[in-house]
DNA sequence: GTCTATAACTTGATAGAC
DNA sequence: GTCTATCAAGTTATAGAC
């Protein structure tokens, strides 16, 4: 299915918004969501507000386009992490790989965390926790003999757990994320194979 | 040791600071943070902005107020079923009746929520876990015996939990939080307790 | 095709009317 | 003591220069 949208763009018209995502990235991580406006985002890069807005159709598209892009890094990491993982590991492959990787990419923790505060829907919320919900069930079936498990509360709490980790890392660099995703993969478990 | 403000509001001055605070709280959980201006909150008391300003130095005394307001709420039904429960019981009774709580009060949840993402300071984080972290240091002396846990990253992942479940229910009114807790509940006695 | 100059509007806060 | 009218600085978006 090929996709609605013809990019088709030139050289520079890449390259620019290439730099314009990053530069939002970095604006959102270092003053929050509210205070990325259009005039920062133009400062910061080197060009007017038109400028912005002839790459990018609105201010939210940029916003918007910068939260895909850290989306997708996200995504592709922890994917690879779970696909090389046996059907038993794979939530605690989830885990250590989404902190692992905000672990390493702190500039994105604060665009993600925020745009979960933001007003959500049904489907956004879903998108968050049925993949791990799914990975729950699947070891479930896979492993011990079957235990009543609500896997999408199971996902959602782990989901947070997660976000409040590498929160936590962001004012505190002193924190150790690796143990705490450790204490969270132990949690998990414990609870997956019964006590 | 005496307040360092001196209220001595009149009746009138009060009712109307409980009427911005009660907007505030509304729009907040309504629109979001960001969205809530001061023409807003003037519009939904049915005032000016500046009528709002004589009551209030700033438009963020307002939210700062709307805020603690919420927050009080919320550490005096939690702080009053911790102390009515046993020592062991206690992490249990904080997750039980914070979960309870959001559950009954879901317009104080957003800006709770939202708080947690705005530039935090390692002080203002700990505020929020170094109580959990204390109960479930003394549940542990008090019960099984020692196992090393980490009560800080504990307590921040179920911090983290607690507000993914009352999120969850913010997005999907037919989220049953209680279940959610018990599992919660459920996990961190697994940990604790040792598997 | 790329970007600058300008416009239309909203923001939080103040000075002063009553 | 309470609130309205006004202000300066910010916001996003557009029209048109090159």
């Amino acid at each position: 299915m090929a996709n609605t949208q013809r990019p088709e763009r030139s050289f520079v018209e890449r390259a620019r918004r290439a730099q314009l995502i990053d530069v939002t990235i970095a604006l959102v991580a270092e003053h929050g969501y509210a205070a990325t406006s259009l005039a920062k985002i133009a400062q910061a890069a080197g060009i007017t507000k038109g400028a912005v807005l002839y790459h990018f159709e609105t201010k939210d598209a940029v916003v918007t386009a910068a939260h895909e892009s850290v989306l997708s890094a996200l995504v592709k990491t922890v994917s690879d992490a779970v696909e090389s993982a046996s059907v038993q590991d794979r939530p605690a492959a989830y885990v250590r790989a989404m902190i692992g990787h905000l672990r390493r990419h702190p500039e994105h923790t604060r665009m993600l965390t925020q745009s979960l505060t933001t007003v959500a829907t049904v489907e956004s919320s879903r998108l968050r926790w049925a993949p791990l919900a799914d990975l729950i069930d699947a070891a479930r079936n896979a492993g011990s003999p079957d235990r009543p498990i609500d896997s999408r509360s199971l996902a959602i709490s782990i989901g947070g757990a997660i976000d409040a980790i590498v929160m936590e890392r962001l004012t505190d660099s002193s924190f150790d994320t690796e143990d705490a995703a450790e204490m969270l993969v132990e949690m998990l478990q414990a609870v997956l194979q019964g006590e």
